[in-house]
DNA sequence: TATCTTTGTTTGGAGAGACTAACAAGGAGC
DNA sequence: GCTCCTTGTTAGTCTCTCCAAACAAAGATA
């Protein structure tokens, strides 16, 4: 134990890259109660010098404790934003799912996306935002039927479709090849 | 005109910072009518020659036409994909001002990293919602002002903020000064 | 103990996106 | 025409995240 002496690169602030990494530890000490690099890397979509090679820039930065070929520990502060991102992850999830009725797997990698894109402030508003529509007596479930009801029946989404047809090409190759990295 | 015969590396999917540069393309073009490298570096809060050495690169994608120390010009190509970016970033701002009530500085920026997470559908999905709830007699209007009124003064943020604390001092640095840049 | 397989590390390198410093064009003003 | 300032480009570098190839340790199995 005893997260100690190092600390170096304390500086700068994290990336989004980095913060994926902490989560996956997070969640696989959660799952596995032993942490191994070739399951970070295979969570991430990725080989295993990369995660080698993170885990040392995390361990200098006081986020985990790594020694080669030991099992990986989240320190203090690393476990604080894993469980952050964990929380994220799971308010947005929610709200894809529940309220915009994406499908699980679709929601999924993109709340991993939107978790890093947004300020304190937003997330807290999304979670409020939950806890209004489950809550308030005229906003209640029944509401979200009605949506449901509305998703079904009545619009017709075929305008503005004009204006896609270039930008499919271009845009939904890179959307869908990221989605199956996870 | 004539979007010809380059089409280099119309290869490889469009990245979240291509999209970005193809969308402040796109808006400049609308406010000003000739496109200046000075004028996209400073809405991207990036310096000149990283963005010569983008143009270059949309050049070769037939994104754009552009000659060396000549005015930037989407090509049909490059207008789909700004067009399609513009929309994403105002439904997306839509949602966080007028829903979550997030202030227009803070939704603006984070509308613009959102706008490259998500799928078409859950961005229709996004659309579809926003409908709705203008829309559905029991859920228009008068509901946000509910949702006001709940944000106000029906509950108690105080819970998973010792979770949060060390998270803070890791994370909200960066998504400060990423919000500096905007 | 010797060998084989799995797991992990090192090394070297690639590509995206950014920067600084130095150089080049284009337009004012004289 | 000749300076000067703004704008744009080139060249060289840096950091981040990833990879493949080669090597090294740990663990299983005979």
């Amino acid at each position: 134990m005893a997260s100690g002496a190092h600390e170096k690169t304390a500086s700068s602030p994290l990336t989004p890259v980095m913060e994926d990494y902490l989560e996956a530890i997070f969640d696989l000490d959660q799952e596995k109660k032993v942490v191994r690099v070739k399951d970070i890397a295979k969570r991430l979509g990725v080989k295993m010098p990369t995660v080698t090679s993170m885990l040392k820039n995390l361990n200098e930065r006081g986020l985990v404790n790594y020694e080669k070929y030991e099992y990986v520990e989240l320190t203090e502060k690393g476990l604080g934003v894993g469980a952050e991102m964990r929380r994220r992850h799971e308010v947005l999830l929610e709200f894809l799912v529940e309220i915009l009725k994406i499908d699980h797997a679709t929601a999924d990698g993109e709340a991993c996306k939107m978790e890093h894109a947004l300020s304190m402030t937003t997330l807290e508003r999304f979670v409020e935002f939950m806890a209004f529509i489950h809550r308030c007596p005229r906003a209640g479930e029944d509401w979200l039927d009605r949506f449901d009801q509305f998703l079904e029946c009545g619009h017709q989404p075929e305008a503005c479709k004009s204006n896609m047809a270039s930008f499919k090409c271009e845009l939904s190759d890179r959307i869908s090849r990221d989605a199956e990295k996870e």
